[in-house]
DNA sequence: CAATCCTGTGACAGTTCGGTAACAATTGTA
DNA sequence: TACAATTGTTACCGAACTGTCACAGGATTG
């Protein structure tokens, strides 16, 4: 990879690569599924939380269901090995090209519109002041335009909390926040709605 | 599993397993290999003996050896702790899907839609809305057309109840609650059908 | 034909769930 | 240090959900 003129870094277990993306920049990751300590899939799900940045899952295994798993947590790409040289190095620059312009791409729903890659939202044109909490619990719902996503769920995507008793009032108060914001009128909700029992859409208007 | 909507009943050891699923209709066994008492692969051994049961062994020795010992012996899938917990649920819903156990997205009978993924019913192309519990019943119900469950079915099914006399009434009631939201005309009804002394089922059209 | 069983029906009440506001803890900033 | 913004916590209310009950009427049985 360094040859074909990309910075490379790298980490031997999942927790050494996990504090190297919190620390570093880092555009794109290679990320092995055998790892010591942390499962390979718990580190790409655990990246998709709190980052934006692609990945590409190597494995031996060869089984559909990993490549399955893989890619429903979240992995753009999957690569078994053994590869070769061309196929990865075309692989990577496919998806940093993309990302270099998918990071434009953006969810609109009526007269919201969300820029995923400035983390702006949009509302009639004028921006709307989100706070971090409030922006990724908007963005996890506008992944998934019009589906309903349980308070478990979001908690997941958003928190990364895995099962918490607690968790639904946090979510509560936090759609509470989002709707103050973003709702023309926040006790007849448009966007934000809630499917009793279910949990959370954002509706695709 | 249990937030996934699986019915899970466990057991500590080879011997409480093998009674249980004497006991219970069970869809598929997650068998640890490392047990007190009788060794794994004899459980999966016996299981498949005397029943039809997919069985997927879960194991942290990760040696080939195990892997295949474990598949002739017919367990039809085997993952290795630490496992996660995404994978392990896609696997499961593979083999349901494939012992024709597990519900599809889908189904229609007459004016009425029930799309399983997404837990809505429309019937004439409109949504109804559905509390919980009254989809859950409809689901089981649709999950098998045109026939007939007995209370007591239906109370494991949707409940999660084992045995329970009151239980034929919040059947009734819930039957009741139904039909005044997907049946035309909820006192002649036509496609929630009452068997009498049977039960109820959902006819076919 | 009467007694009994089964189901349909409406009303009622306890419980759960989501909306709301106010408060507390935490963090960042001047 | 003081202040402000963010975020989690708690309490309470009203509405929706869901189980219970009583009763009526039709079917079944002896």
């Amino acid at each position: 990879m360094q040859d074909e003129g990309f910075l490379v870094k790298s980490a031997v277990s999942g927790e050494e690569g996990l504090a190297l993306i919190k620390k570093e920049k880092i555009d794109l990751v290679l990320l092995d599924i055998n790892l010591p300590g942390i499962n390979g899939l718990e580190v790409c799900n655990r990246i998709k939380i709190s980052e934006h940045i692609p990945v590409i899952i190597l494995s031996c295994r060869d089984e559909d269901s990993d490549v399955i798993s893989g890619l429903e947590i979240g992995a753009e790409d999957y690569i078994r090995k053994p590869f070769n040289h061309k196929e990865l190095t075309l692989r990577v620059k496919k998806l940093l090209i993309r990302s270099g312009r998918e990071e434009q791409s953006s969810i609109k729903t009526g007269k919201l519109l969300i820029k995923t890659d400035r983390e702006e939202v949009y509302f009639n044109s004028r921006e709307v002041k989100l706070t971090p909490m409030e922006y990724k619990l908007l963005e996890v719902l506008g992944n998934k335009v019009d589906w309903v996503m349980s308070w478990q769920v979001l908690l997941r995507k958003v928190w990364g909390y895995e099962d918490w008793e607690g968790g639904r009032e946090i979510i509560k108060v936090n759609i509470r926040r989002l709707r103050k914001k973003i709702e023309p009128d926040p006790s007849q909700p448009v966007y934000l709605l809630t499917e009793r029992g279910r949990g959370y859409k954002l509706a695709q208007l």
